[in-house]
DNA sequence: GGGGAAGTCTTACGGGCGTTCGAATTTGGC
DNA sequence: GCCAAATTCGAACGCCCGTAAGACTTCCCC
């Protein structure tokens, strides 16, 4: 009967069951081109062929190109937000409230990096969520700049765990920790293969995410 | 005599020494605007209404607005990488070959940062490069999958100054050393500099590229 | 089973885009 | 000072875009 028990169906977690099947689809499909050619380089006209709809159906679900891509970035930033702020708080209950610093950098990426593994349903919204904060329009980038709450949770437990370190460098340490995390595009993997001669493989993602750790944790310990 | 030996001489070095005042003019407006706005978001009018020239000119001088955006690219990745192949070919000669660790990053990572200077002349190319890279034409992004001879020379280095690490994890150690650096945006420094209530500043460059450095270099040493 | 709301469809409008063309102008060699 | 080549200029073309209008269809409640 409902829809909601298969495995796409978090994308309705916030939508109401009788959301229009036409509406998903047209996010779905936009996500997608998105995350692949950019915002600029898809047309509306793209999205309605790709998800058979017709291409009216943009404007009157979303209101307006701008919109509908705004909407795809809140929805998966916040369904991202809500893992990291879980493990988070998973680990500050296994802590007594002060997570050493492995566990509070684990919190952070093992969400997004889970979302790149190859059969991963929420592959192509990881690509989309690092496109959306470069290439997205105005509105998307205030919101970057100013609603950075979920960061400070992050940012607040790094200072409590190197409470050695002036939060001068605690805040540069994350500013890094999170670059190397947004150089995850398919683009980039795409160009480190080529340099290694194919040595290297995103594809196993537990081992990426051991890398990223490791490296990221000898960066906070220096 | 030569205009090579100021900073600013390079821009010539593969143009004629006649070349149209018009020509530069539309290069240096294109590679500003495309840098703060984006090459999608920058028309062929904009760029030559901010040079004060004719709208045809960009088509008169680079046949079109795509070849305009890759011979800025072009020109800038050459500059970039002749000045990190000098200081790397300086830290060999001061090593007998072998350079230590830290050498060898701040040879990739010295000329970007320089560049971020707030009063530098390619402060804003710096700035052209990193969009370039993510929301460039498919001809840029098959230069920069395809031409990895300049990462190479780094990469050889890294792997015999830690010959214990596997390859595979020097490769990818290196991809988020870089992953740090394309994270320089604009954005990102606002974005950082709300989080930390304004106590982070990207304008000292010497101590950007010091924490950058023992960033990286501790995470090498992971 | 009738009626109103919700959704879908076709069609087209207005506008900005990259590019081109031919004329006008400037430049440089003799 | 002249001629040819190089450059600049104004204007327009053709295309694709996001969006809107209006007719049509489907759905659902009473």
């Amino acid at each position: 009967m409902s829809p909601t028990t298969d495995v796409a169906a978090s994308n309705e977690v916030e939508a109401a069951e009788t959301e229009a099947a036409t509406k998903n689809l047209v996010f779905v499909a936009a996500e997608r081109l998105f995350a692949l050619h950019g915002f600029q380089n898809v047309s509306v006209r793209d999205i309605t062929a790709a998800a058979g709809v017709n291409l009216a159906s943009v404007n009157y679900h979303f209101g307006s190109k701008d919109a509908l891509l705004f909407e795809i970035f809140r929805r998966r930033t916040a369904e991202l937000n809500r893992e990291r702020a879980k493990m988070l708080h998973e680990a500050n209950d296994r802590n007594d409230g002060a997570p050493p610093l492995r566990e509070i950098l684990a919190a952070l990426l093992t969400p997004p990096l889970r979302w790149l593994a190859p059969d991963h349903e929420r592959r192509i919204s990881l690509q989309f969520l690092i496109r959306a904060r470069s290439e997205g329009t105005d509105e998307i980038r205030t919101v970057l700049k100013t609603d950075v709450s979920h960061l400070r949770r992050f940012s607040d437990a790094l200072l409590r765990a190197r409470p050695d370190l002036s939060p001068e460098d605690v805040y540069w340490r994350l500013h890094f920790t999170l670059g190397m995390l947004h150089n995850n595009r398919f683009a980039e993997f795409d160009r480190l293969n080529v340099l290694s001669e194919g040595q290297t493989s995103e594809a196993d993602v537990v081992a990426l995410l051991g890398r990223m750790l490791a490296f990221a944790e000898a960066g906070f310990l220096a």
